[in-house]
DNA sequence: CAGTGAGCGAGCTTCCGCTTGACTT
């Protein structure tokens, strides 16, 4: 039995550090908190000075037993849980859940994960800092007590199932009012002058272009600036150069790794840490929830050794990097390779790619500056004084850091497009070949995708880097949120040309507004966000965490009681949350749309039990009222009364065919015939409310044409069994289970005997169709 | 991945932070 058990918080970094220590000494890990507040109970004694009930949730007992059998034949346990609030609070419940003597057990942390800083730290042992412990209490209990006195505040006045909580709400609130700005967003237009000059050098002609740093508020300003142009010539006026520097970007944290991952290979939020944890468990990579920049020692000898073999010593920039982000805590790494003359790792494309990100951006923050020229070229114009044309360029002189990675920027559409210029002389007249005024609007800010929600929520101190993605998908759960793209609108816009003294104008046309996988409040997300903002401004205050981490600081450095922390907080909180709940009325986020044609009563919009509705008639009239729940893509604040009763008019009859009755309805994948029991799509032109019978029949003779198309074989023996021709190409239909087709065989010639034993060795598609079916049902809960 | 097509019924839902697992021979 091994004299010393050290634990550590996660599996991967345990086995990592028992390969360090010798026999003396085993390792394991605690997977993370041992012990937690009840899950179904609020489990905070409030009368009691907030005393928290904690527990050993049941996936943490055998973990818990575990440890505590290896304690007890240790001579010494070593806590060597993360260095920061959490996991000061981890070591405090491993030493009561193991039941460990204060002699018997001792404190330890490190930065590095080296054989070196084990041993150091082992020669530095100390005491369970308790303040800091009270700090994570005081944390803990606080989003209980809002989480827990909230959601159900909106389970009665809203709808049930709803949750509310000091981080997901706020994220919420991020979206609703991008979306109004958004919404509210007035454009404006102005002209943008741009010039195409030709210069000639060496019998060449190479094209230079210009533009004016005014812009003309109206088509009629920009056009009296092109007249004053005709016949005009341009001189260059001065040429002026100035150095440049680009500096790298720090290495990744959770935070600029999802943002990375997002631009620059379309991962969501939930799939880089998916791909990133596996990389982590395979040991390619150092963990990766951190919220720190630093690289340690070690990793930047290794760099520097990396970037003078692949690159020259030239490119060799040692820095340290300074973590700004609010409320870091600093326990780990940044995120990078383990081994950083490891160029290329992973299983599948995924993790290679995301290995590849990581690598280059370690790497390009260990390199030098790239040195650059920048050459600005005033033109002026002989008719007039008052404007000058700039054309400018900018010549790298050294490439440094960018020779491996550049970071991407949010913003859509960058104007780039300074390169070289040909070489110029300063009174040299330069040939005008057009002369263009173009007509630009202003945009509102861009609506957010998950990566930059997160990246502002990192800027507010909202959230941390093991919450991030959960947080993310917690809102779409509740169907605060959806992440989906829109089709954007045609608009016009003019272009004024100037060529050859000739002014030609032209109408043309910009899709506006289009935006791919991009987080929009839903109706429910609207109602919650007003009803919170209306009764609890203060918890959804953009600074509120930041509020109340300075007090958990202030617990940290025992300055503060935490209990007493928590009862300023409390008390006002809850009376606030009595008086809601007494005095505010149901909140459906109502809107009387006008009245009913045909009854005369009243049609209101509003949140239902199950999501947006319409409800034609008030709850207490004789005749009850009617209801029809809103469909996908129409929301509270924008149906109009007449699409709100086109809902009543559906499922509708449309005649018959073959002797039974064709009805029209309105699914969950949209418009569609039942016929016979059977469904059928109709195509997206098609206005459900206005098909015909004959419309509604070829709709039905075409499906069963595509059918029969479908087949390539069946068999006589079995009909049960056919081969089919399926989007992805052919497969084998057993039932209502589906069978990928082995590569080899041409389809038109499978036997009934091979197609069985497809069957029977049953692999791939009816496996991972039921297992998706498993996690998405889950999901549902 | 190959198709899908509901309507409220009596008890439950919920927070934020740590961390990955998945009964036995």
């Amino acid at each position: 039995m091994a004299k010393n058990l050290v634990i550590v918080e996660s599996p991967a970094k345990a086995k990592t550090i028992e390969g360090f220590l010798g026999k003396e000494f085993t390792v394991k890990s605690s997977f993370g908190h041992v012990r937690d507040l009840p899950k179904n109970t609020i489990g905070v004694d409030i009368d009691k000075g907030f005393d928290p009930d904690y527990e050993i949730p049941a996936d943490k007992k055998p973990v818990v037993a575990d440890l505590r059998k290896l304690a007890k034949n240790a001579e010494t346990v070593w806590l060597a849980t993360d260095e920061d609030r959490e996991g000061e609070a981890i070591s405090w419940h491993l030493a009561e859940s193991l039941k460990l003597d204060p002699g018997h057990y001792k404190r330890i942390v490190f930065h590095e994960i080296t054989k070196n800083a084990i041993l150091n730290a082992i020669k530095q042992p100390r005491s369970i800092d308790q303040n800091l412990v009270y700090a994570q209490q005081a944390r803990r209990v606080l989003d209980r007590l809002v989480g827990f006195e909230l959601s159900p505040l909106l389970w009665k006045k809203v709808k049930p199932a709803l949750s509310a909580g000091r981080v997901q709400s706020v994220a919420v609130r991020l979206i609703v009012e991008r979306e109004k700005e958004v919404q509210g967003f007035n454009a404006t237009s102005s002209y943008k002058v741009s010039a195409m000059f030709l210069v000639e050098h060496n019998g060449d002609t190479t094209p230079l272009k210009a533009e004016l740093p005014k812009r003309f508020k109206t088509r009629e300003e920009a056009r009296a600036f092109l007249e004053t142009c005709k016949g005009a010539t341009f001189k260059i006026e001065d040429i002026e150069k100035k150095p440049g520097k680009k500096s790298p970007a720090p290495p990744f944290t959770t935070s600029t790794l999802q943002q990375e991952a997002s631009r620059k290979l379309g991962f969501s939020v939930s799939r880089t840490m998916v791909v990133a944890q596996k990389l982590y468990e395979s040991g390619k990579i150092t963990y990766m929830r951190t919220d720190s920049h630093n690289l340690s020692g070690a990793a930047m000898a290794m760099a520097r050794e990396e970037i003078e073999k692949n690159f020259g010593a030239e490119f060799v920039k040692l820095r340290k990097y300074a973590t700004k982000s609010k409320g870091a805590q600093e326990a780990h790494e940044a995120i990078r390779p383990t081994y950083i003359n490891v160029h290329n790792a992973g299983k599948d494309a995924a993790e290679k790619k995301l290995y590849e990100l990581i690598w280059k951006r370690t790497i390009a923050s260990q390199m030098s500056d790239a040195l650059l020229e920048k050459t600005n070229i005033t033109i002026g114009i002989s008719t007039t004084k008052k404007e000058k044309f700039i054309a400018s360029g900018e010549v790298i002189k050294f490439e440094g850091f960018l020779k491996v990675y550049l970071e991407s920027s949010d913003d859509e559409e960058e104007e780039n497009g300074t390169g070289l210029l040909p070489p110029l002389k300063k009174e040299q007249v330069l040939p005008l070949q057009e002369m263009t005024a173009t007509e630009r609007y202003t945009k509102p800010l861009p609506r957010y995708t998950e990566a930059s929600l997160v990246k502002k929520m990192e800027e507010l101190g909202i959230g941390r880097p093991s919450t991030y993605a959960p947080t993310i998908s917690t809102i779409q759960k509740r169907t605060y949120a959806i992440k989906e793209s829109r089709e954007g609108v045609k608009r016009a816009y003019s272009q004024l040309t100037l060529s050859r003294d000739k002014i030609n104008e032209k109408e043309m046309y910009e899709i506006t507004g289009a935006d791919k996988n991009k987080l929009f409040p839903t109706d429910i997300g609207q109602v919650v966000n007003s009803f919170l903002m209306e009764h609890f401004a203060g918890i959804m205050d953009y600074h509120f965490t930041a509020k109340v981490e300075r007090e958990f600081d202030e617990i940290a450095e025992g300055k503060k009681q935490w209990s007493l922390v928590i009862k300023d907080f409390y008390w006002p909180f809850h009376d606030k949350v009595e008086q809601t709940l007494k005095e505010s009325e149901k909140y459906s986020g109502q809107r009387l749309l006008g009245q009913d044609p045909a009854s005369g009563r009243n049609v209101y919009a509003r949140i239902g039990k199950f999501g947006s509705m319409i409800q034609i008639g008030e709850p207490d009239d004789v005749d009850k009222p009617r209801f029809a729940s809103m469909r996908k893509g129409q929301s509270l604040d924008s149906i109009t009364l007449e699409e709100a009763l086109d809902l009543f008019k559906l499922p509708r009859k449309a005649g018959e065919y073959e002797g039974k009755e064709l009805v029209i309805g309105v699914g969950r994948f949209g418009p569609y015939i039942r016929h016979d029991n059977k469904f059928y799509s109709l195509p997206k032109e098609e206005d459900p409310l206005a098909i015909t019978t004959e419309k509604a029949v070829e709709v039905i003779e075409a499906k069963r044409e595509s059918d029969r198309q479908k087949i390539i074989k069946s068999f006589d023996e079995d009909p049960e069994i056919r081969v089919l021709k399926g989007r992805w190409g052919p497969y084998i239909a057993s039932g209502k289970k589906n069978f990928k087709l082995p590569k080899n065989l041409n389809p038109e010639e499978i036997t009934l005997e091979e197609a069985k034993k497809i069957i029977s060795s049953g692999t791939s598609d009816a496996k991972s169709r039921k297992t998706k079916r498993a996690t998405s049902s889950k999901r549902g809960k």
